[in-house]
RNA sequence: GGAGAGAUGGCAGAGUGGUCGAAUGCACCGGUCUUGAAAACCGGCAUGGGUUUGUAGCCCAUCUAGGGUUCAAAUCCCUAUCUCUCCGCCA
C-alpha cells in the first residue's frame, strides 16, 4: 500500500510513477472521493464529539445526585444522525481502502521504463553458455532417461503440472535444497525457519496476494463473502515477511535475514499455454526463500546484497547466469525495483528465470503495519521488507541436468553438491 | 471431537455501566544525589486516524476481532478467533 498521504498531496505524481508501470489511476475519482471522505469524517467525528460531551455531562449530574431528564432531552436523535453519518462514513473508506489495497508500487527511480520484460535491462553476466561436443538433450529427455522424472504417474495421481521424482533425481533435488540453505545460513547470516505452507487472508493482503491476485493461489474452501479459508502459499515470502506484521521491531534486532526451504503452491491461472512441457512452470514445487527486514536507509544496499546471496548459489554451482534489472512494465505488484537472475538452459539455448530478488520498500510493511522503534525514536518507523529467491529448486535441477549433462545420457554432480549425495559423481 | 476457564498498555496485573486511554508494580528514558555505579527520590513513558504550515493544540477511534443493547460499554448480550485445563483420538 503507497502512503495515503502521498497519495492526497501528490496525486497527479502517483499517476505518472504508477503510468510507468501501465497502471491507470483515475485521479478525478480519486479527488472527488477524497473530498467527501474529508468531510464526512469531519462531520461524523464532530457528532462524536457532541455525544461524548452529552453523555459525559449526564455521568457527572447523576454522580451528584441531580435530575438528568433536562440533558437527556437534548440528545434526541443524535444517535441515529451519527449511525446514518457513520454507515456512509465506512462505506466510504472501504472503497478508498479497496482502491488503495489494489494499487501497486511505485518503482524506484533507479528501474528502468519499459512495457514488459523485452525492455528488462542486463546488468552482469557470470559464466559462458556450456558448450557441448554433442546434440544436448533437454531435462525431460535427461530425467526420463535416468528413470528419475515421471510425469505420467503425476498425472495419474493429480494432474498436469506435477510431478513425481525417483531416485537419484529425488535425492538431487532434496542435495539442491540443503546445499542452498547451507549456504545461507552459514555463509550468509541468514536464521532458517521452518514456517507454515497454509497461510490466513491477512498474511496474503499483508505481503499483496489478496485482494488482487486470489485466483493465482490453491485455496482451503471456494471463495465466498465469508473468506476462501487458508490458502496454500505461493513462496515462502508470504510467511517469513507476516513474521513482523502488527509488530515493532527492536532497533538492535535489525536487520532481520531469514530463509526458508519451502514447497511453494500457484495455480498458474492464465499461463496454460506455457512452458506446458517439463519442471519449468509447476503448480507445486520447492523453493529456498531468502527475507530481509531492513530500516528505510539500507533497504537499497540490502537488495544488492540478498541478489548477491542468490547469484553465489549459481556460482557455487557453477551454473551460468546474467543478471537483469526489471523494467517498469514487467515488476511485480509489491515491488519498487527487482533483479532477476536467469540460469543459461542450453536445451532452449536461452536464459530462462532461476530468482527474483525484490526491494519492497515499505509497500508491504504499511499493509503489515510493521514496524522498528529506535532507541531516541518517539514514533515508530515502517520497516523495509526485501525477498528473492536462493534459488527455486525445481529449476535449478533443470539447469544442472542440462548443463552438466554427458554425451551418454548421465549427468556429472557438481563438486559442491557431492557431500550431500554421499560422494557420488555422476548420476547414470 | 466433548466439558470448562480465560484474552486489558513492552511485561505482570487492577478495573462488572458514567470525569477510564485505563490504577499499581516491573521494565525503559530523563533528572537529583554520588568520584563512578547501585539504592532512594522526582518526572516522563501506547497506537492509529482527522484537522492543521506544524513532531504545537484540539478532536475521533482503539482494553483479541466483528456485531448488538444504552444518552453512555474494558465492564452487559451474541458470534468468531486464539490461549489454558481436563477427557477422547492421534504422527
Amino acid at each position: 500500500m503507497l502512503d495515503p498521504k502521498f497519495l492526497r498531496n501528490e496525486l497527479e505524481v502517483t499517476a505518472e510513477l504508477l503510468a510507468k508501470r501501465g497502471f491507470i489511476l483515475d485521479v478525478s475519482r480519486l479527488t472527488a472521493l477524497e473530498e467527501k471522505r474529508k468531510s464526512l469524517q469531519v462531520e461524523t467525528e464532530e457528532l462524536q464529539a457532541s455525544r461524548n460531551a452529552i453523555s459525559k455531562s449526564i455521568g457527572q449530574a447523576k454522580s451528584r445526585g441531580e435530575d438528568v431528564s433536562e440533558i437527556m432531552a437534548k440528545v434526541g436523535d443524535l444517535g441515529s444522525q451519527l449511525d446514518a453519518k457513520k454507515t456512509e462514513l465506512a462505506e466510504l473508506l472501504a472503497e478508498l481502502n479497496g482502491i488503495a489495497m489494489s494499487m501497486p508500487n511505485l518503482p524506484d527511480d533507479a528501474v528502468p521504463a519499459g512495457a514488459d520484460e523485452n525492455d528488462n535491462v542486463e546488468v552482469r553476466t557470470w559464466g559462458e553458455p556450456t558448450k557441448f561436443d554433442f546434440e544436448v538433450k533437454d531435462h525431460l529427455d535427461l530425467g526420463e532417461g535416468l528413470d528419475g522424472l515421471d510425469f505420467k504417474s503425476a498425472v495419474k495421481i493429480t494432474g498436469s503440472r506435477f510431478i513425481v521424482m525417483k531416485g537419484q533425481i529425488a535425492r538431487l533435488t532434496r542435495a539442491v535444497g540443503q546445499y542452498m540453505l547451507d549456504l545461507h545460513t552459514e555463509k550468509h547470516g541468514y536464521t532458517e525457519m521452518y514456517v507454515p505452507l497454509l497461510v490466513n487472508e491477512e498474511s496474503l493482503l499483508g505481503t499483496g496476494q489478496l485482494p488482487k491476485f486470489g485466483e493465482d493461489l490453491f485455496h482451503t474452501k471456494p471463495a465466498t463473502e465469508e473468506g476462501q479459508g487458508l490458502s496454500l502459499i505461493p513462496t515462502a515470502e508470504v510467511p517469513l515477511t507476516n513474521m513482523v506484521r502488527d509488530t515493532i521491531v527492536e532497533e538492535a534486532n535489525l536487520p532481520l535475514k531469514m530463509t526458508a526451504l519451502t514447497s511453494c503452491f500457484r495455480s498458474e491461472a492464465g499461463s496454460y499455454g506455457r512452458d506446458t512441457r517439463g519442471l519449468i512452470r509447476q503448480h507445486q514445487f520447492d523453493k529456498v526463500e531468502l527475507v530481509q527486514i531492513v530500516k528505510p536507509e539500507d533497504s537499497m544496499a540490502a537488495l544488492e546484497e540478498l541478489t548477491g546471496h542468490a547469484e553465489k548459489v549459481l556460482q557455487g554451482l557453477g551454473l551460468p547466469y546474467r543478471t537483469m534489472i526489471l523494467c517498469t512494465g514487467d515488476m511485480g505488484f509489491g515491488a519498487a525495483k527487482t533483479y532477476d537472475l536467469e540460469v543459461w538452459l542450453p536445451a532452449q539455448n536461452t536464459y530462462r528465470e532461476i530468482s527474483s530478488c525484490s526491494n519492497m520498500k515499505d509497500f508491504q510493511a504499511r499493509r503489515m503495519q510493521a514496524r522498528y522503534r529506535g532507541v531516541n525514536d518517539k514514533k515508530p518507523t515502517l520497516l523495509h521488507t526485501l525477498n528473492g529467491s536462493g534459488l527455486a529448486v525445481g529449476r535449478t535441477v533443470v539447469a544442472i541436468l542440462e548443463n552438466y549433462q554427458n554425451a551418454d545420457g548421465s549427468i556429472t554432480i557438481p563438486e559442491v553438491l557431492r557431500p550431500y549425495m554421499r560422494g557420488l559423481e555422476k548420476i547414470a
